[in-house]
DNA sequence: TTAGTAGTTGACTGGTCGGTCAAATATTGT
DNA sequence: ACAATATTTGACCGACCAGTCAACTACTAA
């Protein structure tokens, strides 16, 4: 029953996804991302029962299309130290690819949506909270497998840790974003990464990576 | 000439800084400053030209307050690992203090701002990232004095690992604001800050500020 | 065939947005 | 007293905002 099925609730995600990151939010209205996806304005409110709830769906449009890549990156296969290398690389790639489809650098969309409305939709706060919090598991692990390794010190706290590193992208993806500055990126991200880990005098980066 | 002076102009920078910092610069309209800092639209419009001047203006006032604060902890006359602690404490009793004045924990406002119109609004843009730049060259001063003090390795680039300090801050500020957790900060930025300094192995912290 | 349902349409609402303006008012120098 | 200037007032503007709605369309199951 029903009617042919379309991908209007799908064109409406990726074009909020397109024009909440650039833009912002409040900078946003539901009117652009309905014309800029072709949809009608019912057809918006069929699918969404308000502005914020499509900016949820497509956070979790979004998550979704992480977690596959993260899961690879931090796969147990892979050494530790090479995980957060395979990261790097991610993100930096993800930065270049993003900010020549759009046109400008845009950092990190939860980061950015989460600071935005941190005060004003507790429900979005709430859900970049758990989302973040997700990724530092990722680094903990791999943390504590470097302890395990005997690479870092015993005594790391690595749930302290992997917040800090956490903090470290994020602060990285938000100066990228404000300064419209890939080179920033590509130069700090991976140093500071590893100096955050206390790795500091050891062999990393790519040509490590090929071996 | 002229009419008897009033402090309008004040008060409307001082309510702008309360709301964009605590909401979001589009989420807060000039008829809430207006109506919050009691003062007519018309006299809004005699002071700033557009909102978005008024922001700017809340920037350099903001900065003003700031420039004072960091020349007196980043004064030579302190060693300069003590300055970094100065910071760290500065910074959190800073965010202490708002959180309890407007009710949230807010974060930085420049990068918030910054973050939110990175592609709305290019004079706001370079204003942020000037003043961001600004702030790392007390770190870059305060790391060169590492440097020559023998405290941290010869062959840093201190304007990298100043830009790598100044991210991490950012973004454990931002992440401090999403997760509305004072904690957060008090925890971990001291902690992260020497990390990626590279002082990790030696005594720091408020018990050596003392001496 | 028909009843029910999923999806679409686009005009519409009331409220808010950033910004304008002409007139009123208070202060100063002369 | 008076002209010049700085500041205030609040009504007003067109554009846009998020969200609503009743009519319409295309599909399926019985």
């Amino acid at each position: 029953m029903g009617r042919k099925p379309t991908n209007n609730r799908e064109k409406l995600i990726e074009t909020a996804l397109e024009l909440i990151w650039l833009e912002s939010y409040n900078a946003v209205s539901v009117d652009d991302i309905c014309k800029k996806a072709g949809v009608q304005k019912g057809s918006f409110y069929h699918y969404f029962p308000s502005k914020a709830h499509l900016a949820m769906a497509t956070m979790d449009d979004c998550v979704q299309q992480h977690i596959a890549d993260y899961e690879e990156m931090f796969s147990t296969d892979t050494p530790p130290l090479e995980r957060f290398s395979k990261m790097v690389k991610f993100i930096t790639q993800q930065q270049r690819e993003v900010s020549t489809q759009l046109g400008r650098v845009c950092g990190c969309p939860f980061a950015t949506l989460g600071s935005e409305l941190a005060a004003q939709d507790k429900d979005i706060a709430h859900k970049v909270t758990d989302i973040c919090a997700q990724k530092t598991v990722y680094y903990q692990k791999a943390l504590q497998d470097l302890v395990e390794a005997g690479i870092i010190d015993k005594k790391t706290d690595t749930q302290a840790k992997a917040d800090e590193i956490f903090a470290f992208i994020v602060g990285q993806l938000i100066m990228a974003r404000i300064k419209n500055d890939l080179e920033y990126l590509e130069q700090n991200l991976e140093k500071g990464l590893f100096d955050l880990i206390g790795v500091r005098e050891q062999r990393y980066g790519s040509e490590k990576l090929r071996a």
